[in-house]
DNA sequence: AAGACGTGGAC
DNA sequence: TGTCCAAGTCT
């Protein structure tokens, strides 16, 4: 028996739903993406925007996405460009992509609606693990277990005693997090959305705030003594002078304009010829940038 | 199954 | 200034 499932099987799991949800009914964010009328698109359009995107950055791309493109088919209408367009400086553009990619998929195979069946989500592009869980949880109140970075971080520290949750998911997550589901669907999407605003507000990766938490005095890690993480080293990411930031340097300048763009004025952006034309490359290989002459580009019109 | 993939705020 | 971090997905 690992430790893991020694320490899981000493939690009882019903012991953290009430205290959880009750704190969660008192201090849910009014986030636009919870209110009834953003309907199962707007929650898809938030769980894209959301991925590896801080809600303060989100909240105003969101509203003007939906005031946009209200509907699935709204956007499927649309060149694919003017998605990334759109995106902005929201960062990994490829999301936009998808994102238009999932709209048409969900206009030609499932009548313009988002469908509700976890399987049927996971098909659609862009969308993982998380994010059919989290649609299928948070738009249409069903039972699965929605596990993104808050909700790993808040089972690490108050069942697993740890301070961090390993850097990919695991099969001992994935076993504790089904053990924890409460039985009831509509207790268990309410647990879900609890669980990743907890994380999200309270138990945080920095400065967790335990004097606010529900569930501080059944916490393992802070029984333990708040030890340091002692794994292998979260891997960080560097950004300066890699092709990613090339990339993000030359789709600005092809956001901002609405005429194609010639190899010059792309030219301008990075000096080193080698790295420029890998990333160029890589653009038009992801389909984000799509060439309509010789040294001539644009975003993509479909 | 590591690594690629943007961007900006906080400390 | 540099590092860490933010509701992941794809290959």
């Amino acid at each position: 028996m690992t430790t893991d499932t020694a320490t899981a099987a000493r939690t009882d799991g019903t012991a953290l739903h009430l205290p959880v949800t009750a704190w969660f009914e008192g201090n849910a964010r009014d986030l636009p993406w919870r209110r009834p009328e953003a309907g199962a698109w707007g929650v898809m359009v938030s769980e894209f925007m959301l991925q590896q995107t801080p809600v303060s950055r989100v909240l105003p791309m969101y509203e003007q996405w939906l005031a946009r493109w209200p509907r699935p088919a709204d956007l499927a209408a649309e060149p694919s460009g003017e998605a990334v367009r759109a995106w902005g400086r929201l960062g990994y553009p490829r999301r936009a992509l998808r994102l238009h990619a999932a709209a048409s998929a969900i206009t030609e195979r499932h009548g313009g609606e988002v469908p509700s069946d976890h399987a049927e989500l996971l098909a659609l592009p862009g969308v993982g693990e998380y994010t059919a869980a989290a649609v299928a949880s948070f738009a249409y109140g069903q039972r699965h277990t929605v596990l993104d970075t808050n909700v790993r971080r808040v089972f690490a520290r108050a069942v697993s005693g740890v301070q961090y949750p390993p850097n990919a998911t695991t099969a001992a997550e994935r076993r504790l997090a089904r053990r924890l589901l409460p039985d009831d669907e509509a207790t268990a999407a309410r647990w879900a959305a609890a669980t990743m605003e907890l994380g999200a507000l309270v138990c945080v990766a920095r400065g967790p705030e335990c004097g606010r938490c529900p569930i501080a005095e059944r916490c393992a890690w802070r029984l333990a003594g708040f030890p340091e993480h002692d794994g292998p080293p979260r891997r960080g990411q560097s950004y300066a002078g890699t092709d990613r930031q090339v990339r993000g340097k030359l789709l600005a300048v092809l956001r901002e304009s609405h005429e194609p763009v010639t190899q010059a004025t792309l030219d301008a952006v990075w000096d080193e010829p080698v790295q420029r034309a890998r990333a160029l490359d890589g653009l038009v290989a992801d389909g984000l940038v799509e060439p309509v002459a010789q040294g001539v580009y644009r975003l993509p019109l479909e």
